[in-house]
DNA sequence: AAATACGGCGGC
DNA sequence: CCGCCGTATTTA
């Protein structure tokens, strides 16, 4: 190191709702650990706060506070990933900071708080403790000390122990804990004999601990696949970056395309990153990669635990893993030398994060693999318009797989009108289908998105309908539980026995849901092992697999599920689907809610006949002359995406113009009407100022309704070009004041990201 | 996010 | 003129 004069500074973004970073000095003992990405301790106002070294300053004239203490002995960030962030930031208009936060492994950081303290003379005091931070985990080890006969006194768990240890190299205390029920006693006895030595390391948190993996090799591809996979070879083997829609049609083999492509980047000694919709999803595609491949490979989803999640980023970071499996969080892994990035199930709107940081992970993954100059593969059986318009433009590889493997065919497809018979759950086809079914052994998918038993309870006399009191929305109805239950905030309420309005007991149940559907199918067919997947049936973790084993177990003969049926799971047995609403979907106010009935009718078909049998799809709707579901039925992907260009081009919607919305919310109208004023005001202000043709719609005349307790409206920005949508946006933001109360959320949906 | 500075207004 | 409370500002 070089003696120098001038104190070391650094620029420090602390994980709060500010668009500034801060200076700070650093003392001369710290200068040669504060180096970018690594954690500080800072004071901020005053308290202490991690925060993320994202740059050394010349100089300051300022009298700047010196940092606290460095929190890490090397970066978890590199100057890749930090530019990364910063462009992350920059485009959803969040501060920096709170993205890093986000990118890190959750529950790492500390900060002070104040606390109470009464020491002994009763006086009350004021203590800073430092809280959070979760740390590496270690653990014990026990080896068998070679040589040495086992005593004639030493029996029961402590000799079963001892000759345990013998058979193996050594054993972790928690290992032997959980098989031989021992004890902090049995190891201090076993130490004193001498029959054993202790050592104590570091360990991972391994989500997957004790399972065994089979071994598999790659399967023979069909032409189709062969063509798409040397599209990627070839791609992968440019080195640049190089985007691709991977359009397979449900059971067409995409997970194996993704498998041999990740093979030859891995061959290249690259890594790959690999994103998944849903947690749900990720333990079969983890089963299929772990048999694969012998390299290391991690998990990264919500649905570990601090020290789980903390672990498996710290394995990526020290490069102890060439493939990274995970959710839209996974996008942020510390993975170096990217080579591949596969987004599955592209359509699948969980990939957008809702809340604080509202990123698109599948958008991003195309910013990602475009800074690391690799392939990025968008599968899915129902791409996005937008992603298919681009295809269809040349700004992405289109790679088609139009048939199933082993050749089996699309499912028979029959669309049932169910106009005229709106108080029956079933058509007489579908239930005779199901009869017919079940008479041959087949397995049969029953699909209705809307779980519960009944959506609203209606007064006959008066009229009144079960609300929620925080949302807009009526309460659906849970038989099992004898209650009423918000699907946005989970209020709930005891059934009533009369109308909490009128007193009359001419009260009435109506709409149903999956819990009333599984009723029927239980009434209709006594002797079949009826089963139900929705979220309070898989609620807890395993729950999802357990429902799931029961099909593939073949003891569940009818399934009788939400959304969650119609994703990613490959059934054999499955040889009937049921649609019995199709129409659900279709009246959301949403400019994609065609787009996605079409998604998801034909996700749910795509479930039956994956085996060996042939398979059929009934879809009950009241609306079988819409052009969703009539392309849907007729397996027409390119009639429907045709149809949906047309419409979106003449209305001015994505893939022709970018849209971002401002959701404002408060505790009463009379504040968000306060705040959308303002809103406007700046908003229309900035445009003339920019001289901006960005197209202002709104605020809306009238409130979206109240969720969870808080009154919402919204702003649409339309734009043909995205860097005028984002100019406009950014000059807004940081000139817009709103009442305190008052909150501002931004959701920019891109045409496009290239 | 949390602490602090500011400012308007009722009470004496 | 002081204290109280709601709001705006600052945090390096």
């Amino acid at each position: 190191m070089t003696e120098s004069n001038s104190p070391l500074i650094i620029d420090v973004a602390v994980p709060l709702r500010l668009y500034t970073t801060f200076h700070y000095a650093v003392p001369p003992e710290l200068a040669p650990l504060a180096t970018t990405g690594v954690r500080v301790l800072v004071p901020f106002g005053r308290r202490k706060l991690t925060g993320y070294v994202i740059g050394i300053v010349a100089e300051s004239e300022e009298e700047l506070k010196p940092i606290s203490a460095v929190l890490d002995p090397e970066p978890l960030f590199t100057s890749e990933e930090l530019e990364f962030f910063r462009w992350s930031a920059s485009y959803y208009l969040h501060p920096l900071g709170e993205v890093i936060k986000t990118a890190l492994p959750a529950g790492i950081n500390v900060e002070s708080r104040k606390r109470q303290v009464c020491s002994a003379d009763g006086m009350e005091t004021e203590e800073e403790v430092l809280i959070g931070g979760k740390g590496v985990k270690r653990e014990t080890f026990y080896r068998a000390v070679p040589s040495l006969e086992l005593p004639a006194n030493l029996r029961g768990k402590g000799l079963r122990i001892a000759e345990f240890l013998r058979t193996i190299s050594e054993a972790a205390a928690g290992q032997l804990r959980r098989e031989f029920g021992a004890t902090p006693a049995h190891f201090r006895r076993l130490l004193e004999l001498g029959l054993v030595e202790a050592s104590e390391r570091e360990v991972y948190r391994d989500p997957f601990r004790e399972e065994v993996f089979a071994h598999d090799t790659p399967l023979v591809l069909n032409d189709s696949q062969s063509e798409a996979l040397e599209r990627i070879i070839a791609a992968t083997d440019g080195r640049a970056f190089a985007p691709f829609l991977l359009h397979g049609v449900t059971g067409s083999g995409k997970t194996e395309v993704y498998l041999q492509s990740i093979a030859h980047v891995l061959d290249a000694g690259k890594t790959a990153l690999v994103l998944v919709p849903e947690i749900a999803l990720t333990p079969q595609l983890v089963k299929r990669f772990k048999s694969r491949f012998t390299c290391g490979i991690a998990v990264l989803h919500s649905g570990l635990s601090d020290g789980e999640r903390y672990d498996e980023w710290r394995r990526i970071r020290r490069k102890e893993v060439s493939i990274v499996i995970g959710a839209r969080s996974a996008l942020f892994a510390p993975l170096s030398a990217i080579g591949i990035i596969v987004v599955d199930e592209e359509h699948e709107a969980s990939y957008k994060q809702s809340e604080g940081f509202r990123y698109n992970a599948r958008d991003l993954a195309l910013v990602r693999g475009k800074m690391s100059k690799a392939v990025v593969i968008l599968g899915s059986a129902t791409p996005l318009l937008t992603t298919y318009h681009a295809a269809q433009e040349g700004k992405l590889g289109y790679l088609h797989l139009p048939h199933r493997v082993r050749n089996l065919p699309m499912p028979a497809t029959e669309l049932l009108d169910a106009r005229g018979h709106k108080g029956d759950t079933f058509l007489p086809q579908l239930t005779s289908a199901i009869a017919k079914n079940l008479a041959a052994g087949g397995q049969t998918l029953l699909f209705l998105n809307r779980r519960g038993f009944a959506t609203y309870l209606v007064c006959q006399d008066c009229g009144h309908v079960l609300r929620c009191p925080n949302c807009s929305v009526t309460l659906t109805y849970h038989r099992r539980r004898e209650r009423h239950f918000c699907h946005y905030c989970d209020y709930s309420i005891p059934a009533p026995s009369v109308c909490p309005e009128c007193d009359s007991q001419a009260i009435g149940l109506l709409g149903r849901g999956t819990e009333r559907v599984e009723e029927e199918v239980r009434e209709l067919f006594p002797l079949a092992r009826v089963g139900r997947m929705d979220r309070d049936t898989t609620s807890g973790r395993g729950g999802h697999a357990r429902v799931l084993k029961g099909l593939e177990d073949g003891t569940i003969d009818i399934l009788i599920g939400t959304q969650m049926i119609a994703k990613g799971h490959d059934f054999p047995g499955v040889t009937l689907v049921g649609v019995v609403s199709a129409d659900a979907t279709l009246n959301i106010p949403d400019f994609r809610s065609s787009e996605r009935t079409f998604q998801l009718i034909s996700q749910v078909m795509g479930r039956a006949g994956r085996g060996d049998a042939p398979g059929k799809v009934l879809i009950q709707s009241l609306a079988p002359d819409h052009y969703a579901i009539t392309h849907a039925v007729a397996h027409d992907f390119e009639g429907f995406y045709a149809e949906e260009i047309s419409f979106r081009r003449e209305v001015g919607y994505p893939p022709f113009t970018h849209l971002a919305a401002l959701t404002l919310s408060g505790n009463s109208v009379a504040e968000v009407e306060k705040g959308a004023e303002a809103v406007a005001g700046v908003l229309h202000s900035t445009k003339r100022e920019l001289k901006s043709r960005v197209e202002i719609l709104g605020p809306v005349s009238a409130p979206l309704g109240k969720i969870r307790g808080r009154y919402r409206w919204q702003i649409l920005l339309k734009s043909t070009g995205r860097a005028e949508l984002h100019r406009l946006l950014a000059r807004f933001k940081a000139g817009v004041k709103l009442p305190a109360v008052v909150r501002m959320a931004v959701d920019v949906d891109p045409v496009d990201m290239l």
